[in-house]
DNA sequence: ACATAAACGAGACGGTACGTCAGGTCTTTCA
DNA sequence: TGAAAGACCTGACGTACCGTCTCGTTTATGT
């Protein structure tokens, strides 16, 4: 998967030969973003601290990314590289297959690793609009689709209603999830998740 | 409605007297707060330039919040000050309520001036677990619960089944609402909040 | 001994009922401004730290004191309190009285508790003529007169030639002196001190 | 002649690389501290007034600088940058020679730009020991020695008795010169330095 | 293989804001 | 009503980073 950086524009600056970059500055630029996010956080999180940690220096940053959020949003998404293309299981019952996904999602969430750079680009994306739009692209927006594939299947199958807004409904099914989680208004518990699953899926079956 | 400040600890500090406080000041304070968020937005907004705009020395800041956010979420509340004692309308019919309350409120969040600063205090929360468990307290618990009244009593009165949990419920409803705008990944609009109530209460309804 | 203050100024500005003053409070911002000179050195001696220590209000220092370079002076000369009326002794031997009072001089100025706040005065005075212009008139000319007294007295007796300027020649002997203490340019020892005497009496004897 | 930096300590702190630094910041910063002391006075003269008058980053000069005074004495050593090895002139007359000089350093010292700079050091160095010890060693003490090499001289051609403690003599000549400036205790006048000369030599003849 | 040009590490630079300290003024409260 | 207490506005402190800009030093072709 190619990373790009997140800003694309580079109008009338002359870009950099990306062909000669250094792989291995680049890496330890990640490696120093995702570490030193989970040491200091987000707000205390600085170019230089991250050039000084990578042994780089400040301008080799500033040449490839216009931000730290977008030093850490590419260093995020390298770490991640997961793999959107196998879909949702499909074993026939729908409640058990979000439920099988959900709760290994709420797991994740719940790693201490993971949260700091996740809950820094979801912050950041708020007050920055182009960074939102790169953050929900890159990393919300596939695992979103997949839920919605997962669900158009199961509407063409019958189970779920044909009148049924797919995208709403996943909505509901993943925005309690997205926000507990962020605004740490409760738990990400199995149980939670099961709960969840059940009252979003009584509403879409199809009526007698 | 008091508000107190954000900061309630004062472990070993010698705390200042806040009956000698200038009543003027800090109202000029929160007016200069939410003006410069909105017209620089969070990330640029400082305490310099708060206390510049507000005619104040950066100390007069500094002994009564420990933090812009603090500032911030201080301005943001006492200018709400909304009274969340009424609860939502009970016409009878729950749908077309809370198609109306959510109508407005999506209105409200669509409207500039309130953007700013909720934006910036729910990312600032993401980082800040503090802050965050006060935001939400003192802004997001209010609402929510004026929305699990009302279930709780379409509940007693049989439209709601009686298994379902009204929490969750509510989540399910809120929630997409709250990540579309939060995360820009769709629009507020009237026919979203009409599908998102729909979809949501098909599920609630007391199974034949 | 009256003790006014340094700024005997404050030409438009209503001027406090001395009568009414604090003897208490006075003595204690004496006591404070002593001992933190002491401590902390003349730039870190706070008004302040003062106030503080002193157990008194800020105001109360301003009310009375200028500056404090003023409030020191005050101090200083408060516990000094010294008699120079008695002057010089005279046992007929100009150079033995002079080595006497000099050498003890030295010891003095070599005391610790005795150097910080004359430095620091004299410091003081090196950037405010106003201050210079009391604190020679108050601390120095007294001590420079009784040399003077005690040359003229040997010159009427002809120990001293009569064409010599007493005041220069009494110049030549203590600001060498003072000179060394201040700028650290040699030890105040006796040795030095005997030198001194002996070479600037040297000149002062009639020629044959 | 070399101007190292008033501070020459280093100890564990990382030192900056000399090599690199900007000569044109150099040189603002005591413009600008030259001309700022001679216009607000020492006390008054603050490091964020130097730099932004000399164009420059404060930490530009915290990097070179310890302190204000550090900054004043090494612009102020810049701009003097005299020539102390061609020593007094000498005539074989003494105290014409002395006169010529003291009249010519007495005008110097009655120069106003010259006044705040050195004032202010003198006045600093008496409340810092190792500031005074570098503005003693730098400045004084180079002044001060080619009066001992000249009396000195004198003394080899037996102008001056062979007992006379030189140093001391020296201090006899300058420092009632020094003293008088330094604490305003007198004016610097030609009149003055040809008695003051006339009188200390009086004393170093040889006794018939 | 060598020249050359770009990326690189380092870090000085002009700036902005930080959070703290003290100055000097003003108001409130107490004895 | 003088003094304690201390909140207030002001402004400088010394620090941390910002983003830009040289400096030599690799490094990686492309002749």
């Amino acid at each position: 998967m190619a990373h790009t950086s997140a800003s694309s524009a580079g109008s009338g600056a002359k870009a950099p030969d990306s062909s000669r970059r250094s792989e291995r500055s680049r890496q330890a630029i990640f490696d120093a973003a995702l570490a030193l996010v989970g040491e200091v956080g987000y707000d205390k999180l600085t170019i230089e601290g991250i050039a000084s940690r990578a042994g780089v220096g400040k301008q080799t940053i500033y040449r490839w990314w216009p931000s730290k959020a977008a030093v850490l949003l590419d260093a995020f998404t390298a770490g991640i590289d997961e793999d959107y293309e196998k879909g949702l299981p499909d074993t026939g019952d729908l409640a058990a297959d979000l439920k099988t996904v959900l709760r290994a999602t709420a797991d994740e969430f719940n790693d201490h690793a993971f949260q700091a750079p996740y809950r820094a680009l979801a912050a950041a994306g708020a007050n920055d609009e182009e960074l939102s739009r790169t953050f929900v692209a890159r990393l919300m927006e596939p695992g979103t689709q997949v839920y919605v594939n997962r669900l158009r299947r199961a509407q063409e199958a019958g189970e779920v209603a044909a009148d049924i807004d797919v995208r709403v409904a996943v909505e509901m099914l993943l925005s309690p999830f997205s926000q507990r989680w962020l605004m740490r208004t409760g738990e990400l518990t199995h149980a939670f998740v099961d709960t969840l699953v059940d009252q979003a899926l009584r509403g879409l079956r199809p009526r007698d």
